[in-house]
DNA sequence: CTGAAAGCGCTTACAG
DNA sequence: CTGAAAGCGCTTACAG
């Protein structure tokens, strides 16, 4: 240590020379503590903790040859439009640690096409594989990972491959049929639904999502009318005016998302029915709009997903083989006042904060 | 290279070899073309483009004593609990490479003591620098990382020591000033505000976002009455329905967030005013509240904000000195049918989706 | 159990 | 203008 500066990050070599041991026995210390010496161990370990000892990630990536990150298409998270996105990269930064590994986000300027953005990361060693999100049928992306060999996971079912491929999503069937009986435990009778049209190619997150309310409301025999709209929420206010047409008081709506519940909020206050206590209204995602208008809504398991969707990736760069599995996890329903029927007043427009969640 | 391996990414040592020079005449090809013949250069470019090498960021990183990335703590951003935070995330992450830097986030599980996550990221040379976002009085912060020598950026005034730092934040003042304006040339009459109390200790943006409709809206002789309340929608709309009281059809509202400015709307919609034709309602943000409610909005200057902080962060790391400075940046008002007089029907409650923005 | 050597992929002086 | 050398901070065989 030529002078003393203050910027200064302890080294290996640091290390070695306070504990007076070669810098290959720090080495051992800390990645195979079973071949050192108790006392030598204990004395290492505490220059370690003294001068703040912590590898240098470049160093380790150089040797290993892996930048132990994860690359993530920030245009493709957001290209959702919702706020889910964004606790979904909140809960894969919170548990990449545990997989020793970070994040990376990339982005780019509108027109640069997708394919080279990652290749990119990858030629720079910058990851060493990409958590995918948003995936629809003809992405160009899994096939060209494939092909390259790159390890990624995806957010949502591989539509084109779902066999070759690692992917966790919502269990969308799970989480509408939990709905249901959710309503039916608080009293609800009929329980309509409002939906995505299943019509198009990536409307496998649609039809699940109908099929749970579809089945567990059969069974129930509680199943009322049924209506699609976009995900927009004056469409969905528009359908939801139908969709409430021959219902009663004391019926419910199951709604695709967060936001075609709030439609059929809007669409029930301009009919003057108080959401609770006349409507029971269950929204989906658990977005910022169900904590905000006080919605019932489906939480997606979005911790689980960003573990699963790095685990599968760790067994793959471990594994070196390719694990294809799928695993559809289990959301939680979340209840708010839009299903209280309790509730004196309703939800007007908008409902008290709920302030168990944030 | 012993086997050809499909996986392999080409080093300088490949491209060395295939254009037939010694791999420090690659690296100067890269790094300083003047030293190097045109013809030389020309046959490594092509060998660069034609092996798709692109340097290793460790080995650089080794070499250069930097990791090349600014870490961006996620609790905080998400603490805002706005889908502004993603956006300005984004726009981070697309600025990036202009500065030559990636970015790295990371988070920690609730109780882990924020100081100390970010100095592990510096110990493990994962990033040289931080982005701070949601600085708040007494913030722990800045003044380790000042002592630390650490360099960083602020969203938003640092209002402990603002001299000492550097950071970029909305113009406030501007913004608000911009909605008055907006409103007087829609041919509303007077100007109400809905905002924040500022009698909070880091309440600079409150009382920034309420001087500029203040001065302006007395230099328009337009004042109308102004009230305060939490960012929160149903506050908000209790609020907004006395703020409303004495106004007549033809006033509007100007507001510190879209979140408030949805309780105009709401308490609006109460009375049975149509906003648009009877009150104009200006929000503040530019969130998806914003676009998914048709309302009017100044825009925060999000790429501005993320380029002037990344530049500080540039600054600081090549200047070698801290050079502090703090940027106002304009935000800009995006009109929609919240201001739109002519409107025969005027926002229900909701808006439709504009199309020129998603 | 511990130490000397090699090498991951770069770049920057330093000779030729 | 180009090449041989040194070294950034690690870890993994390999000797002792």
């Amino acid at each position: 240590m030529r002078r003393e500066d203050a910027h200064r990050r302890a080294t290996i070599n640091d290390v070695a020379r306070a504990a007076a041991v070669s810098r290959q026995t720090v080495s051992n210390v800390l990645n195979k503590p079973h071949l050192v010496r108790p006392e030598t161990l204990e004395r290492v370990r505490q220059e370690v903790d003294r001068l703040g000892y912590r590898p240098s990630q470049a160093a380790q990536g150089m040797r290993s040859q892996r930048a132990g990150a994860v690359g993530i298409e920030l245009n493709a998270v957001q290209r959702a439009g919702s706020d889910v996105a964004q606790l979904f990269l909140t809960e894969l930064t919170v548990a990449a640690p545990r997989f020793d590994v970070h994040l990376v986000p990339f982005a780019h300027e509108s027109t640069f096409p997708a394919v080279e953005g990652y290749q990119d990361m990858v030629r720079r060693r910058l990851v060493d594989a990409f958590v995918l999100s948003d995936t629809h049928v003809g992405d160009p992306r899994p096939e060209w990972l494939l092909q390259t060999r790159i390890p990624f996971a995806a957010f949502g079912r591989l539509y084109d491959q779902p066999e070759l491929t690692c992917w966790a999503d919502v269990d969308g069937a799970s989480g509408t049929a939990q709905a249901v009986e959710h309503l039916h435990a608080r009293g609800y009778r009929r329980v309509a639904y409002l939906g995505w049209p299943h019509d198009r190619p990536a409307s496998a997150v649609a039809e699940a999502r109908w099929e749970g309310w579809s089945t567990a409301a059969s069974a129930r025999g509680t199943a009322g009318p049924e209506g699609t709209c976009e995900q927009d929420l004056t469409d969905a206010t528009r359908a939801a005016d139908a969709l409430l047409e021959p219902l009663e008081p004391g019926d419910a709506v199951v709604c695709a998302s967060d936001l075609l519940a709030l439609g059929v909020v809007y669409a029930a206050y301009a009919r003057g029915w108080r959401v609770g206590p006349d409507l029971g209204v269950v929204g989906f995602d658990g977005s910022l709009i169900a904590s905000r208008h006080g919605l019932t809504t489906v939480e997606q398991p979005l911790a689980l997903i960003a573990a699963a969707l790095l685990g599968g990736i760790t067994d793959q760069l471990t594994g070196g083989a390719l694990t294809p599995s799928g695993q559809l996890l289990e959301p939680t329903l979340t209840p708010g006042p839009s299903t209280d029927r309790s509730a004196t007043t309703g939800i007007p427009i908008t409902a008290p904060e709920q302030s168990s969640r944030r």
